[in-house]
DNA sequence: TTAAGTGCAAAATCTTTGCAAATGT
DNA sequence: ACATTTGCAAAGATTTTGCACTTAA
């Protein structure tokens, strides 16, 4: 089972022409642990022996090639997370709900849920939709039982 | 009419308890003149007189009051604009539409429109929601008519 | 072998902080 | 007069760029 998610991120690496390295791999088998999203400063924090402008070019290129996909949490701050399988280099699936958790601060990627559909005001020609939501994520929301 | 506004404009800061300052109106009658939120780059090139650090803490002061409120573009760049009647210190109410422009940049806030109940999946306690759409705007909407 | 990727140094931006001078009340 | 607010300088943080060295294919 982990040697078939290590193979399954070189595999990755290789429909998009994109070299194995030890960077790229480390960065996919973390942000694939989670089920949030991960900030960047937190990705730094987590891999300090990846050079920090290799991140950034790591992150941008994966970006790109619709590997993963950025959010911005309620600070501005650029947050990643693995692409659902719909995410292609041409259609970027990011249409889902992210959930910023105003206690723990994690952002999750919702991509179950369907967005209702949104009628907009005449004229505007919508190619995406992203709904941001924030308050208490299951965990934060089980501490402050009964207040 | 433009007296009016000025006035406006006066009681608003006075409501605050902010001092009546050049730039404070000055940022004022801007964001009120657009119909779209500005980023704040374009906020320092218009106000070139403004000091760029006394422009940060007009905006951040602006929105801790819920005189103005934030809102991230594609590229997480501020933006921002007058917040809409309903704003106040308590409660922010920003969870209307954006509506992103890829060709012309501008970030339109679309208050009037109601957003359709969202479920979330078990254990998410929401306070709010922001919704973010991106593609043409009217205006280059109908630049690109016809293909 | 060689094109792509990495790491380091350094530049360019962006944002915050401290403090003296200016300004609104 | 006095507390705020501003502007400048300078620190801190973030992001980008250039280039020599390394590595995957």
């Amino acid at each position: 089972m982990h040697k078939k998610a290590a193979n399954t991120f070189e595999a990755l690496l290789d429909k998009h022409h994109l070299k194995k390295t030890g960077p790229r791999l480390q960065v996919l088998s973390m942000l694939s642990s989670k089920k949030v999203a991960t900030s960047q400063p937190d990705l730094e924090n987590i891999m300090v022996d990846i050079d920090r402008v290799t991140l950034y070019r790591i992150l941008n290129a994966f970006e790109e090639k619709g590997i993963i996909h950025k959010v911005f949490d309620l600070n501005g701050t650029a947050n990643y997370a693995m692409c659902s399988s719909k995410c292609g280099e041409d259609h970027h699936h990011d249409e889902h709900l992210h959930f910023n958790c105003t206690t723990c601060k994690n952002v999750y990627c919702l991509d179950e849920l369907e967005l209702p559909p949104i009628s907009l005001p005449k004229g505007f020609k919508p190619t995406g939709f992203t709904l941001y939501a924030n308050g208490l994520c299951p965990k934060c929301s089980l501490a402050t039982e009964g207040k």
